[in-house]
RNA sequence: GGGCCCGUAGCUCAGCCUGGUGGAGCGCCCGGCUGAUAACCGGGAGGUCGGGGGUUCGAAUCCCCCCGGGCCCA
């Protein structure tokens, strides 16, 4: 057997040349493949899926890399409990983004030209290696981020098979009776020539005309309804008129004309429009304006209007029409508006006009206009009213209006024949299914349920190209074939062609098993989300190859914005095949943004890409900053904060220097020389940091288990910080400096590598660069049995056997004693190097004196005390103030309404009711309303604040107190540690071995010469000199310093023996 | 316009569910330590808890309204 030897660790943390190391590390030997391998021959199975981010740029935001960095950490964390974990990695590849990218790359301005110009063939092309560039450039930062997914395999939409297995799909709905084809208004981008869901909208400012029109009452002399629009270019086909049967309406004279409008908008109308003079005729309830016919102004230019003209008539709609704008009176288009739509089919219209063309332009059919974009027929729409004698006023607005997400052209509302699947229908088993998932944060569930209210049918169709197209065949006859894999195809007379993609797909005829007669494709393609809301199966198989019991996936994670998005898609492609939810656990997380909490936006130009935050910060720091964050709350990007962390880790690191240095130089065996064979020569400080780090093994166990990933970061940040760097490591510095390797400083060393090595186990998924190195340096050489790779080892075990909770809270006791006396000492001047005579500490608190009594040593050693010791606060005598602090949790529910004037009594006579109290066990005190009150210790604390030739500091539990009087002996102790430490300084100067013998001379300021005397062999053996000489003369080959202590100037040489 | 989230020290954030009189880190100022040393450690100053109202003996915490930011939707 190879005997092990604790390894060194060195230097500066460097996260840079860390991470560059084991990068190549990683890379050279495979580490990805060999932790993969050992995870795929573990029998339980956790199932998680990568949302799928979209390849339309090729550096992924910082927001990304915080999403894959709590994906790496689960996945890493799961691995080392033993699973199978399912880690691949995705790309959402099809859809319009890159298709404008490609237009633009092309020179491409509206979508007839892709075919015409380009050919389809070719475009799909360009799309696919746009998605293919970007998505390998995405996945070398990924990596370089030191995320461990299978990017060798990642799932493509853009594949065959993932299309096919999306084909199942839509065959499954279409069987379930749910596909259907129907018209519908739905945003149209007249540029991208395509259907647009209410996702790929956006909304921005727009100036458009505002305008109110007159509608002739049918059969009455210059009687008008009157009616407001801001898109003229609808007029056209205007079909009928809206308004709220239960809002009162009035008839107006102005001038020889009469109009009818709602009288709540009477006043604004009248004041926009300029009305000098008018009067209100009458009064009457909208409902009695039902069936009012009315001739459409335009109706000689707009041949359309003719065949509308059998339903222009007021309607009753109470759920469009609002007092809040317009007239009271809405023109209704139902071509062109999403709410009139629903109320034509209401009331039986037969005619959905919507003469505006794929490129936005009119029709034939409406007329004159024929030709002109819609938008830009605005003007020449207005003026033919003004012509006519139709338009009352005309001005314009400002206002937010629906652009294309991706070429921010104003979007139009348009009728189109689209195939839509009837998601309505599963609404409460919708509902029902989200609701049996675990939700973090609680909200989560909440917002979805809100959007599942409003639940509408899902338009899945989209006249583009770089999709999954839609796998439904349709013959002359009208039969529908839906087809759910490439088989089917074949068998049904097709064949398989080059790819799924159009245009190809678009060349398979098949034979319409009804009439025989050949079937063709219809040319649409899927809506994105259809792709991404599959993944849950299709980045695994097929599912006619898929076991039913793996269909629901453990656990997924992605931004709130995808609450509506992804984690909706999911839930709805899962209900639609599988009849349930396909996941159990979703984490939402946050976005990030900039320091100010805006949004990042290159274009702000407060972005910061993944790259630079890389190439600034480190990996290791830049994981961690994003992991301890609110998971589910928004970040604001900051380079401090970042920096910060990157301290922690380099007092991490540190903290692994101080002990690879000493437990190398002293050949420690961590194996030869374990805990189990030093545990009787464990000290009380041991026992308590074996405590801390096993209950932090614990805590940060539940909290991955939980999926609570920042509560976990930020506990094995604080441990090592404040437990281990501030509090264990001051401990056992005397310890570790002992020569000898007795057994009470290989007990420090057992204890020391114990939690160094379960803590670096626990953070490896957290900081995994950083941990392979230091597993490499320092725990690996001492081990040889140890895997290659940190990544490749178990999650540490929870050590029950030392858990002491009482221990950890006596500790805090012992660190708040040291806090408050070194409080106190600085009040007073002393610094820690001088020894006082005692700690005495006034407390009637049980747990202090016996934590105080338990610990006397330790307190003693850490305060730099001869003696430490606890009474009562009534031991103290008459020259001493007393403080208050009423507790309020007591006083508030035994006085109630007096609890106000008893707090103030108590305030001001703080020192007087202490005084009682202390005497006489309780206090009489007189209230304002003149009642009284009887005052115990239970109600306050009472704490010396001032004591004679003392020097104090108050606590929550009592006063820490230091003797400020030193004696002789006192004062030269802490002058001789002045002396020793400069000479030791000397001797790192002259860069001496730790054990190398010196000769001292010292010229000391005659008043201190008899302190320093007493004190020489104490001198000699801190700094192993083997003699030391009181003297003015000081040899010239020696190395000579001059230096201040206390105001005056020793001289001080030595040499090495 | 609607739903949800966030607003606490100069900065970044805990605390809020379950009310008891505000914490941490960084920065700043002061100091200590000097065999982790281009390190390490301690102390101090810093806050109308976004604003207003309500409930309560008592509100950062519970309720209502408003303001600012974010996400999603109109």
């Amino acid at each position: 057997m190879v005997l092990g030897r604790i390894g060194r660790i060195n230097g500066h943390y460097n996260p840079w040349t860390v991470e560059e190391e084991i990068k190549r590390f990683w890379e050279e030997n495979k580490i990805y493949d060999k932790v993969k391998k050992k995870s795929m021959s573990q029998p339980r199975k956790f199932l998680f899926i990568d949302g799928p981010p979209y390849p339309s740029g090729d550096i992924p935001h910082i927001g990304t890399a915080w999403n894959k960095t709590i994906k790496d950490v689960i996945l890493r964390y799961k691995r080392m409990r033993g699973y199978n974990v399912y880690d691949r990695p995705g790309y959402d590849c099809h859809g319009l983004p890159i298709e404008v990218k490609v237009e633009q790359k092309l020179g491409i301005k509206v979508k007839r030209e892709i075919e015409e110009k380009i050919g389809v063939d070719k475009f799909i092309q360009e799309c696919k290696n746009l998605a293919l560039s970007n998505l390998s450039s995405m996945t070398k930062w990924f990596r370089e981020l030191g995320v461990f997914m299978d990017w060798e395999n990642p799932y493509l939409t853009l594949r065959d098979e993932y299309i096919e297995a999306g084909w199942w799909l839509f065959k499954k709905v279409y069987e379930k009776g749910l596909l259907d084809s129907e018209l519908r208004v739905v945003y149209w981008c007249p540029r991208c020539s395509t259907t647009l869901a209410e996702y790929e909208i956006e909304y921005k400012v727009l100036e458009d005309p505002s305008i109110y029109v007159k509608f002739p009452v049918r059969g009455r002399e210059k009687e008008y309804i009157l009616i407001w629009t801001t898109t003229p270019w609808t007029l056209p086909a205007n079909t009928f008129v809206m308004a709220h049967p239960d809002e009162t309406y009035v008839r107006i004279r102005v001038g020889d004309e009469k109009y009818i409008l709602a009288k709540a908008r009477l006043e604004h109308v009248v004041r926009e429009t300029g009305i000098r003079e008018y009067e209100v005729i009458e009064e009457f309830m909208g409902k009695e304006l039902e069936g009012l016919e009315y001739d459409h102004p335009l109706r000689d230019i707009v041949p359309l209007q003719e065949k509308l003209s059998k339903h222009h008539k007021v309607f009753m709609a109470p759920e469009v029409v609002t007092m809040y704008e317009g007239t009271g009176l809405v023109h209704g288009a139902p071509g062109h508006g999403m709410e009139d739509f629903s109320i034509a089919k209401k009331y039986g219209v037969d005619i959905i006009a919507s003469p505006v063309d794929d490129e936005g332009r009119f029709t034939e059919e409406a007329g004159k206009y024929k030709g002109l974009y819609a938008r830009d027929a605005n003007p020449v729409i207005i003026q033919d009213l003004r012509d006519r004698g139709a338009l009352l006023w005309s001005g314009s607005l400002q206002h937010k209006y629906p652009i294309c997400w991706r070429c921010k052209t104003p979007v139009l509302q348009r009728a189109t024949r689209q195939w839509i699947i009837r998601v309505t229908k599963l609404k409460e088993e919708l509902k029902r299914e989200a609701s049996r998932v675990n939700w973090m944060p609680g909200w989560a569930l909440e917002r979805l349920m809100n959007m599942l209210e409003n639940l509408q049918d899902w338009v899945i169709s989209r006249q583009r190209y770089w999709g999954t197209p839609l796998p439904i065949w349709i013959c002359p006859e009208g039969h529908r074939l839906v087809i759910g894999s490439i088989k089917e195809l074949e068998e049904h007379g097709g064949r398989r062609p080059v790819e799924l993609h159009r245009p190809w797909i678009d060349e398979v005829v098949l034979k319409c098993p009804v009439c025989g007669k050949p079937m063709k494709r219809v040319p649409d393609v899927a809506d994105v989300w259809f792709d991404s809301g599959i993944a849950f199966y299709a980045a695994r198989a097929h599912p006619e190859r898929l076991p039913r019991d793996e269909v629901v996936l453990d656990f997924i994670t992605e931004g709130h914005d995808q609450i509506r998005g992804w984690f909706f898609s999911l839930l709805r492609s899962g209900v639609l095949g599988f009849g349930k939810a396909p996941y159990k656990n979703v984490l939402v997380h946050g976005f990030v943004l900039d320091e100010h909490g805006r949004e990042m936006h290159k274009s702000l130009g407060n972005y910061v890409g993944t790259d630079e935050a890389i190439e600034k910060m480190g990996r290791d720091p830049l994981r961690l900053w994003v992991l301890q964050a609110t998971a589910w709350e928004d970040l604001r990007f900051s380079w401090k904060g970042i920096e910060e962390t990157r301290k922690d880790l380099s007092i991490a690191w540190n903290t692994y220097v101080f002990a690879s240095t000493y437990m190398e130089l002293d050949c420690y065996d961590p194996i030869e020389q374990g805990l189990e064979r030093l545990r009787e020569h464990l000290r009380i400080e041991d026992k308590w940091i074996l405590s801390r780090i096993n209950t932090l093994t614990k805590k940060v166990t539940e909290y991955l288990e939980k999926y609570y990933v920042h509560e976990a970061a930020r506990l094995i940040r604080k441990f090592i910080v404040e437990d281990v760097s501030h509090w264990y490591i001051r401990l056992i510095r005397p310890r570790v400096w002992i020569e000898e390797n007795v057994p009470d400083k290989l007990a420090a060393y057992a204890t020391l590598y114990y939690v160094l090595k379960k803590w670096l186990l626990l953070a490896s998924p957290m900081i995994p660069f950083m941990a392979e190195k230091i597993y490499r340096e320092f725990i690996r050489p001492a081990e040889p049995g140890a895997p290659e790779s940190i990544h490749l080892m178990e999650w540490p075990s929870i050590d029950e056997e030392y858990i002491d909770p009482g221990l950890e809270e006596e500790m805090e006791l012992v660190r708040q004693i040291y806090e408050a006396s070194a409080a106190a000492r600085m009040k007073a001047g002393i610094k820690l190097r001088q020894p006082v005579k005692s700690i005495i500490i006034y407390s009637d608190d049980e747990r202090i004196a016996e934590t105080v009594k338990k610990y006397a040593d330790l307190v003693k050693r850490i305060a730099n005390a001869k003696n430490v010791e606890v009474r009562p606060v009534s031991e103290l005598g008459k020259l001493v103030r007393y403080k208050i602090e009423p507790i309020y949790k007591e006083i508030g529910p035994r006085f109630r309404k007096q609890a106000r004037q008893v707090i103030k009594y108590l305030l001001e006579h703080q020192d007087e009711v202490a005084r009682t109290i202390l005497a006489e066990g309780k206090a009489l005190i007189k209230l304002e309303d003149g009642g009284e009150a009887e005052i115990t210790k239970d109600y306050v604390k009472i704490t010396p604040v001032y004591i004679e030739g003392y020097s104090v500091e108050d606590t929550e539990w009592g006063a820490v107190v230091i003797d400020t009087r030193l004696t002789e002996e006192e004062l030269a102790e802490g002058l001789a540690r002045d002396v020793i430490r400069r000479i030791q300084v000397m001797r790192k100067e002259l860069n001496l071995p730790l054990d190398a013998k010196i000769i001292v001379w010292m010229t000391v300021p005659e008043p201190h010469v008899k302190l320093i005397e007493k004190k020489l062999s104490y001198i000699a053996g801190e700094t192993r000199a083997e003699k030391i000489m009181i003297t003015s003369e000081h040899p010239g080959d020696a190395y000579t310093k001059e230096w201040e202590i206390e105001g005056e100037t020793y001289k001080i040489s030595i040499r090495q023996i």
